[in-house]
DNA sequence: TACGACTACCTCGCACACGATTGAATCGGC
DNA sequence: GCCGATTCAATCGTGTGCGAGGTAGTCGTA
């Protein structure tokens, strides 16, 4: 009884949930080899989005825009660090806070990913109105699956 | 001259890519407590999902059919083989393959999934036309992204 | 002020994903 | 039949993603 049209043979088919995986490696996979010249990863790569856009931040704010765990992003910080292109230090006013602030190097490499936005919209062989429905609807599916999982 | 609206105020608001990325974590999530008390992880439900309707396969339809490589099913079919939900053994007449069939434990498990497919459905929080919508976009994506990729 | 609750962060362990490499079996062209 | 190319499968190393556990600092309230 689920909605479910058989347009498609797989037994993986009815499931939208597996559309959404399957999606997701598949961009992520467009996105390696423009970022393999870079020496970044995917995540690595949002990180330095959120960086470039407000240029100092926290551990804790930066988790929360990626909507990641400290466990996930602690080490993945410490590799950037490693690689020069971010600084973390204690703030002072709360011991607790960790700021995380881009270095020179790490300000330099965001010339590198300019043509990266295009090359993943036309990849994606979406037109702009689609784009938008898709985004509504992802948004939509992110929110309700997390408050599902939050009452549980 | 990305097609964004301006409704939110993250920088990570205006690539599409990361909403992909997070509602299928957040799906997953939702998937997580569900699975946890039968022993499985969400990839090797799929996995399960494709044994329970083809009752045989071989390592290579499996991989197919959830868009992965070797390396990732590889492990995770020796693990379920470990647990006794599956048995692996090489064909008699080619024996470069490898044929995957369960066990009846493996068989039996299905049961315990039934309620599955209502909980996720229910917990994406989007209609019947909208999932059709979606799967229609994702599948564009998946198509072209991985087309893209390959003639790269 | 004392102290329990909470917050920010980190580490460890396990299971994916995926590039790279290896090895064995089969296929294709001659 | 021979041999190079291809296919199927496994393993290793690196980097996530996340549950579980731990520490240090801050807050709320008596």
């Amino acid at each position: 009884m689920r909605p479910d049209t058989e347009d498609d043979i797989g037994p993986l088919s009815p499931m939208p949930c597996f559309d959404l995986y399957a999606a997701s490696r598949s961009v992520t996979a467009v996105y390696r080899p423009l970022l393999e010249p870079l020496g970044l990863t995917y995540p690595q790569y949002l990180v330095m989005v959120v960086l470039w856009q407000h240029e100092e931040s926290t551990v804790r704010e930066i988790l929360r825009e990626l909507q990641l765990d400290y466990n996930t992003v602690s080490p993945l910080l410490k590799r950037l660090e490693t690689r020069g292109l971010l600084v973390r230090r204690r703030r002072t006013d709360d011991e607790r806070s960790v700021t995380v602030a881009l270095t020179d190097e790490g300000r330099d490499l965001r010339e590198r990913t300019r043509h990266i936005p295009d090359v993943i919209g036309a990849a994606m062989g979406i037109d702009g109105p689609t784009v938008i429905k898709l985004r509504e609807i992802l948004r939509t599916i992110t929110a309700s699956a997390t408050a599902h999982a939050a009452k549980t």
